[in-house]
DNA sequence: CTTGACTCCGTACTTAGGTACGGAATATAG
DNA sequence: CTATATTCCGTACCTAAGTACGGAGTCAAG
């Protein structure tokens, strides 16, 4: 198979080069090894994964160390079960809040949206 | 009744009063005048509700940009009311795409939860 | 076998969103 | 009235998350 060099994985993951970079040396993702006859590294599949969901969590409001530690929840055989479960626990309130939040603001848009006449008369279309 | 200073407002909006300044030069809040027989100025209650309110939307993935423009969705005697409808119902749109994504995320922690044992043997606890 | 595109790597620069500092003016408690 | 805390304002500094740059190596097409 052909190598998937750092720009093509780039493409894929929908970031820059210099992101894939950044990211390595932030410890996100792992740095492929460079191939013992020479020439340039080869970028698994999952490292694309990796980056798309880095991306997701932080549109939706997590931070690249967050993220990171979202994709920590993986059994490392050096990790106790009980240990990912609370994680993953402490995450999950954590994503449960923001969606009762985001439904509250889904609510104050949609009432804007009410009150808000299509065309004509101004009227109070605040969100606060 | 007496004067809301600055570092009132900021302990009721649990923001620091520098946040504060640095809100009013963006432009994200106006800077209560000063008053005209010398003193400190007077932050009304409704610029704390703003505060609140950004950083809420800060929290849920919008920058501090994203959240002037929410802010900005609100009857101004010269926006025309279809503009103010038209950009609530884009917003409107990213926050629904935020729950709809924040949704999958709280399945993946679930199913991550769920196949995690509380303790003991190690399983395929990745959320990837 | 050269030319153009791409990799690799280190270092520097940028933007967003604050946070800290310092000196002068003002307010408040005792 | 004085000591202490705040305000005010400008400027400087900081962290997160990239983004750009420059020079040397590599690869692929013609």
């Amino acid at each position: 198979m052909k190598t998937m060099t750092i720009s093509k994985a780039a493409r894929q993951a929908g970031v820059g080069v210099e992101t894939i970079r950044f990211y390595e040396r932030k410890g996100l993702i792992s740095q492929p090894a460079k191939p013992l006859d020479g020439g340039y590294r080869d970028y698994p599949p999952l490292t694309v994964e990796r980056i798309r969901f880095i991306r997701q969590a932080q549109e939706l409001g997590f931070s690249l160390r967050e993220a990171g530690e979202l994709l920590l929840l993986r059994a490392d055989p050096r990790t106790d079960a009980a240990k990912v479960r609370a994680r993953a626990t402490a995450k999950l309130a954590e994503v449960e809040d923001k969606i009762s939040r985001l439904g509250h603001m889904r609510e104050a848009l949609n009432a804007l949206i009410q009150a808000c006449p299509g065309r004509g008369a101004l009227r109070q279309c605040t969100i606060l």
